[in-house]
DNA sequence: AATGAATGAGGATTCATTCAT
DNA sequence: AATGAATGAATCCTCATTCAT
């Protein structure tokens, strides 16, 4: 049957480079075709969804008959589960705190970084968004992929308000970082909304700037 | 032929009671059917969007022929513009400045209120950003509702933080009410993934809080 | 939705004539397509089988298109079912002993009669035995019409030996039962492969003869 | 290109041994894929037909890839063609009347033999009804080769007739051939419908018996 | 002696919608 | 105020087969 690849989250998606180099030249059209097949993909899912996402229309962005596309993908639930896995790496890579001086800088830089992302590839956050807002438990691997990459964000952001403002006790954690998360989720969303009159850089500095505020006033003992 | 109702933004759906009255019993039976249709429209939408709302699902769940959905709805657009135009009110309804002492209070009385109808009639919001996140321009008329509707709110938003913080200029009103809109659905958003381990409530909160700190310090004059 | 029908095993399939000249004149179309449908597709089914009557072809023979097909009937499984559930009154029509003088002579008469049957419309037990020689469990309803229209076969064989042969113990009468139907099932399977080189009443002939002195001999005392 | 294996009926498939011995180990492996292939396919198509029978399910119960079948096999029908001859030798192996006292009672010990064999190896004559029973012309090959060794079991049960009753008219010989085999195959899927209710071997005892009994009568001058 | 990749045709089924009644 | 019936286009996916390696 047909060689469908189970998803490898850890696989950064960047040696494809040299691999395409070294031996297998003209052998591996199959990676390449799988790419052509993962670029017209997100192109299609991110402007339509799950169920607006035919493999007629990915068929014909990519240039390969559906049924190529059902030779490296077992179904729709799993092409799309790769089409997220894909940009996981470009995603992920931004939660790192940046060196800088003072903890609020640092913090600030950050936020900016994200703001900057969402703005440069946001198919990631908008397909795993529209794939939440659905509740139907089926399209399941799809789903289960977006929501692990999340968690593993959770926890990057938790580290970083420990870091920052290390006196914060946990529950105040947990819930800064839901809250940080939430907010991240609703600016990318608006920026969707208002286009151009919404300055994402902006709201994200502001976003920055109040996260440490309320970290520093729930790290401070006397206060509800 | 059939009397497919154009979105009154501004007919609360309940007035229907002189309607009633006026054409007598001839109707109600009518009536009643799209209330059915309705129910079962919001059901499906809510779960699978869009495309995922299928007239034979809804036909299905509500019981009625695909057909009679055609006598009461033009097509599959206006149905699900009418699904959402029926939240409308519940929602809106809540954007209501809560009387009270301090500016403070009300602030987050207010705050407290939105978390509370998000979780109790959450399908208004969940429907709107699915609808916002898809990019293409199908489904015109439900998209537009949505969005006027989210306009008023945004309005009701800007008047609460002028009214509460008067000394605040005009850009730090827009861009904290974008601020307070997206970080709103963004913790919609969470409750939906977190499920129960999400503090909905709290997190409001946290949020108007934060929201009212940040107001007081960009009206003050020395200040990043 | 669609209206399917549920296999009403016990409508003998005849009452339709005046139904027709009644009432629904011209608003019964539904039937006289279904009607059609069907007889597309017993006309496939019986030359390829299960999997091979594709919905395409059944929509070619019978002038609608496939989503009309679908209208009628659930699914192909159920289409199936239909098929051998409407040969059923015709076959079973035939299974009641004839009158006659002694029961030899009535015997062979039946025997007579079913080797005819098999001639005139063999579409039941053709679809049915390509059903049963399938192991695989799906395809519930059309292969259990057929073994339930079987099951009534045999009882109806059963009856006919007791009659017959009144002193026959009872393993003996479900032995020679099933023996009865096994050589009437092989017999039909003969005449297909051998064409007009196999006298089909003859052999039935024969096996009517050798069936009732296997009975005779069961029913005596002495001997194994 | 492939070395294509052209259906060779006398070939009973265990022979084997010396071509292994002449070409030695290089092709032991092909010839354990094509073993490997075979039992795949035989398994599906047991269970679901010529046509159900696709390759990427012999494919996948094979463990090779669709493309290494192709090497092995011209084409499925050829692949079925292939399923069917290996049964061959199993089956035919069978159809020799063993040594023995009486003529009833060789008659009877050959009845039991075939009786355990179809409990045993059903395979062949599932697959070759099978494709008896479906009228179009396809699958050539397939369904020759199970005519002609079904044509060679029928000379055999002739002879066995002659032999045992050798003053039996040629008419009845042909008549009791077809009738006989008739009965087998109709005690086989009787087999199959009954399962374990069915006890094969006393069903066949009785057939004997009783074909018997009818060849003496039909050799006897006097009688209908 | 294989096999990874590809492919066009066709598989069943569902789609949104219409129309006569 | 409905609804039974129909329908063409689209849905996802599997088919048998080929070919370069």
């Amino acid at each position: 049957m047909s060689r469908v690849s189970q998803p490898t989250l850890c696989r950064p998606e960047g040696k494809s480079v040299d691999e395409q180099r070294t031996s297998r030249k003209r052998r591996a059209n199959g990676e390449e075709s799988r790419r052509r097949i993962l670029d017209a993909a997100v192109e299609v899912a991110v402007e339509r969804g799950y169920d607006g996402t035919s493999i007629a229309l990915v068929s014909k962005k990519s240039g390969l008959p559906a049924s190529s596309i059902y030779w490296h993908f077992k179904d729709k639930d799993e092409l799309i589960a790769a089409v997220i896995e894909r940009s996981f790496g470009t995603w992920l890579a931004l939660w790192v705190l940046p060196e800088g001086d003072g903890p609020r800088e640092r913090f600030s830089a950050l936020a900016t970084l994200i703001g900057k992302a969402l703005l440069d590839s946001p198919d990631f956050l908008r397909l795993g968004l529209m794939l939440t807002l659905e509740r139907r438990p089926v399209e399941a691997s799809a789903r289960r992929m977006f929501l692990q990459v999340r968690e593993q964000a959770c926890r990057q952001v938790a580290a970083t308000l420990r870091e920052v403002v290390p006196e914060l006790p946990d529950e105040s954690v947990a819930l800064l970082t839901t809250y940080a998360m939430a907010a991240a989720d609703g600016l990318f969303i608006a920026k969707e909304i208002g286009g151009d009159s919404v300055d994402l850089v902006a709201l994200f500095e502001l976003h920055a700037h109040s996260l440490y505020d309320t970290a520093v006033r729930l790290s401070a003992p006397g206060r509800p």
